[in-house]
DNA sequence: TTCATTGTTCTATGTTGATAGAACAAAAAG
DNA sequence: CTTTTTGTTCTATCAACATAGAACAATGAA
């Protein structure tokens, strides 16, 4: 798992892609998590979907630079990339996370 | 034509679909052009696509309650939903609106 | 009425992308 | 070294969706 991640720079981060991985049920959801965990790793969230399923979400949110994996050990910590998002389109992820269900942990 | 449309209330537009609606490149494109133009009809913003296709582009946005369409003879004028997304979704069609290109008429 | 314009509906096709199993890789623990 | 945990990569499959042609419907003009 040495994978050397490739996190876009802030300006490489572009509007299409972004509103791309946003439009999704699964990844929407790793989103609030993140946002209400603050840090959590691919396994975490995990609700009984496969392993390679949530690793192609969480890589498809990786490279349109919504958040960022940090490797500590065994485990890859991700994080949302809130203040770059911020300061590349203000408003927009803020408007989303509002629509967060406030109770995550209905379902884990 | 004397087709019903049917324009969902503020309190059904929810962000999935509305999220869903705008991660798309050609209706990315209508969206900025209504903005930039107020009101314009389908065959406005046909760029050599088939009618059909732009017909389509435009009822996943009238169904996502993005904009609304008025009939006026022959023509389908359409309008963007700004107040009700703004009201429904605070600060997210601004933020989308700001990376529109400023100068839309390169391409038409 | 006849024709032109506008846009929808129907249908088919092709492409993109989500899902998921299996094998693999890396790190830490035993 | 072996085992366990974690997550990626590869591959295949399936579903959703964009594209587009053709026929149709409605309005207005000639």
């Amino acid at each position: 798992m040495a994978v050397l991640y490739h996190h876009p720079a802030p300006e490489d981060i572009t509007l299409l892609p972004l509103l791309r991985a946003v439009a999704d049920p699964v990844r929407l959801g790793i989103i609030c998590h993140l946002h209400s965990l603050g840090e959590a790793n691919c396994t975490t969230l995990l609700r009984g979907r496969p392993k390679s399923s949530m690793s192609h979400h969480f890589q498809v949110l990786r490279e349109a630079g919504i958040l960022q994996t940090r490797v500590e050990g065994v485990q890859h910590r991700n994080t949302l990339r809130l203040d770059v998002l911020e300061d590349r389109f203000p408003g927009l992820m803020t408007s989303i996370l509002r629509e967060c269900p406030t109770n995550l942990s209905e379902k884990g």
